[in-house]
DNA sequence: AGTATGACTCATT
DNA sequence: AAATGAGCCATAC
């Protein structure tokens, strides 16, 4: 039932499906539009919620060493925090980015994260 | 091998 | 409504 709009099929490998989990989490994440933003747990969700958020945390923190870049600072917390901010190069430098997409951020939290909001299960749903 | 922790979230208090 | 506890599962120690 995985579906890979994007091109990197991964055949949804029987044994290591924790590896195309990380997979899947950074395919989806890269096809977050500029200026949008989503969370954790709509990728989980969208990728059938059997797994925690916590892990597609834990993608992400791998996401720094995957080839192609994957943009972390579109992706927040439920509240629209910046709950991964610390994990950056720089203290400000996911603020930075994502301000510079056009972005709003203050207090270390997604201005009108309502309207900015990317819900892959919506608008990558097939 | 068992415990602790975390880029989370939801239910309950 | 803010704070707390519990579920989540892979890594780290």
């Amino acid at each position: 039932m995985k579906k890979n709009n994007s091109g990197s099929e991964l055949p949804v490998a029987d044994n290591s499906k924790h590896y195309s989990f990380f997979q899947d989490v950074w395919d989806v994440v890269r096809q977050i539009p500029e200026g949008r933003v989503t969370t954790y747990g709509a990728i989980a969700s969208y990728l059938g919620t059997k797994s925690s958020a916590r892990m597609v945390g834990w993608a992400m923190n791998s996401s720094f060493m995957v080839s192609p870049k994957v943009p972390a600072q579109r992706v927040v917390n439920r509240a629209g925090l910046l709950s991964g901010k610390a994990h950056f190069a720089t203290a400000t430098l996911m603020e930075e980015l994502l301000q510079k997409e056009g972005i709003q951020v203050e207090a270390d939290k997604v201005v009108d994260f309502g309207k900015v909001f990317w819900d892959p299960a919506i608008e990558l749903k097939t």
